[in-house]
DNA sequence: TATGAATGAGGTTTCATTCAT
DNA sequence: CATGAATGAAACCTCATTCAT
């Protein structure tokens, strides 16, 4: 085990503690700097700019940015598990299902939208630190939600035969996740819209549909 | 907005040092640093050692790191706009057009991987800064050649006419350069296997066709 | 030299409360973590902690940390003075004098330990800050004692004729305190032990005594 | 491993260079405030200021301020167990071991002064950290060398029967490097003197040999 | 008495860059 | 072309201490 772990080191870091009002505000405001400039280029001067305190201060909330980062992520990475799971144990047909992740996929990129944007920036920089090895794990549970779906689709002739599982799952994947670069939570594209517009390209295509 | 100038000192090398062999391995190093850890995170320190010589060194050859990202980008972007202004110039009907897009798209990740990493990771956070404000040109460039295909192709009657051309852009632009991110030239998955997959979901979408 | 002053909060404390029973177990705790880690090495949090307090709470007992420390070792120094002048009012011959030093050096060490490590590790260090000023007395109150018993001893003739005094002390007095560093409560060596045989090797030497 | 190793991350810190003469120079200055101040209590701000450069500087030629304690400690240990082997090839009597075994203490601490002082304030923290290991080791080598020499000549008759070898190994290392604390270079006391000194008052004790 | 939030100074380290040789 | 020493700004983090509640 390396240097990267919380040590729980002063009382009001201690499990109980983890709900505190400030705690919240800090991390909200955090989470948005990280989003929009980078974890790496957000410096913990800034964090504590924005809230109006020293950057000291904010080691008595947490052990360190990176612990920021992490509780940050965690919250939104098990939101997003509990809402994957609860599609599946519905067990409607695949197409509606399919339908119902995206849907809830962007759900998760509205109320998590700092969360969203620091996991698709920079996943792959932070597994690289001992402290973020759970978000590969979370990347394969995803995986594996999605893959089952497209599989059992494709199975009961719902998705076409020629369906290459694998990169159907990356290329949705990539296109829905990728959008919290863009998506506006005060702009005219709804969240609804959005997702109904990806669900019909994704399922029906673009091409317009042959005359009969 | 910082003040990112070439110096005077860049002059001497302008015209024919440019070409040397020298500087175009240390700019593959360093590119694949870059796409590697992140621009950021990868320090001259790293990209000399790499390449068997002292930070200093790198200084004769380069103004800085960031004239360094600014030719791998613009090398790659130069050859993409070519690379689709060719396309349009062919002239084909809207849904071949937008599978040779496509293709070419995958052809410019394949042979610029490195810059087509860093410009899909990087690009938000570098246009702050005052010497890569061409980034959002091309930007709008590639958005402006994709968006008239779509339109013409729903005009025509090629695409659906509930097609909303900006998320149709936006969803392939995402799903397609995201692609990077896993992409592996010597992996099992072409690039020509993932680019007609891609444009097979894209045009006809995962949903198996009704039997007639 | 920093301005180490008792702040005029401390009055409140200085009749009454210096004896109260949480202060003596605040203060053992303390000298133990002093002693383990060094004075600077430890962090108030850590002394709070293993109170069961946080680190605020601790200024309602002391003025500081540095406060803590002083207390810590002025009651072992009062004490071995105490105990030296005793031992040289009981006016035996030097040789038995010497002895009974070593004796009571080695009980002081027993009573005071976390004290005397901290005494023997970091005098030089704190002598810098004003507070703690009366260190160097102290150390010269001790040395007063020893070196008066050897030169006693000398000019009676108990002790060797040739015996530097400045050198005899100063190996006696290391050897001897120096001890704190592996003296263990709960060893196998008893203080009456040590003590005895250091008297022995101090006194008689390590060679055999050759034979008549 | 934990994070304290030496990265060997520039050429100039690899193997070779070790011996640059601008690298001896700022060693010696940091053992200096090492050992006056203790390692942390003294700051790389104070050792680049007496230096005359910045802080930032010392970073081109050491990986961290532990890795100046580390390479100023091993230098001394390296070198004492050398000279402590090299009086056991001689093989001489038992008295004459143990004496020679405290001249070379001394000569060490006189040449290596800082560095004794250092290990000898500071052994028992540092070993916490796992780039000291190796301090540990020393001590247990040096004490393997001081133990057998009193066991043999407690075995031969040279010492007496009733020693105890482990207690009379303590007396003796914690008087003889304890010295380090108020040795002067400068002062009357030469390091021959204090050495023999303390041979005699150790083999044959303070007190006067009895009259025959 | 105790808490918890905050301070402010200062710690070690990183790193792009410069420049005399 | 390359080196190696140095710069200077800024990064993350620590910690003794204060104080309203």
């Amino acid at each position: 085990m390396s240097t990267e772990h919380s040590s729980g080191r002063a009382a009001s870091r201690d499990a109980g503690d983890t709900g505190s009002e400030r705690r919240a505000e800090l991390l909200a405001i955090a989470a948005d700097l990280f989003a929009a400039r980078g974890v790496r280029a957000t410096t913990v001067r800034e964090i504590a700019e924005s809230a109006g305190i020293l950057p000291g201060s904010l080691y008595h909330h947490f052990d360190s940015k990176n612990a920021m980062v992490d509780e940050i992520l965690r919250e939104f990475l098990d939101h997003q598990r509990r809402s994957y799971d609860e599609v599946l144990r519905e067990a409607a047909d695949a197409r509606t299902t399919i339908a119902e992740l995206v849907r809830r996929s962007f759900r998760g990129m509205h109320r998590y939208r700092a969360a969203v944007a620091i996991f698709q920036n920079e996943a792959n920089h932070l597994a690289g630190i001992e402290r973020f090895d759970h978000l590969r794990q979370a990347s394969r549970d995803f995986e594996r939600v999605w893959k089952r779906v497209l599989a059992d689709g494709r199975r009961t002739g719902a998705f076409r035969a020629d369906l290459n599982i694998t990169l159907a799952y990356r290329f949705i994947r990539d296109g829905v996740w990728t959008a919290v670069h863009w998506y506006n939570p005060r702009g005219r594209l709804t969240i609804n819209a959005i997702a109904e517009q990806y669900i019909a390209i994704l399922c029906e295509g673009i091409a317009a549909p042959e005359r009969q």
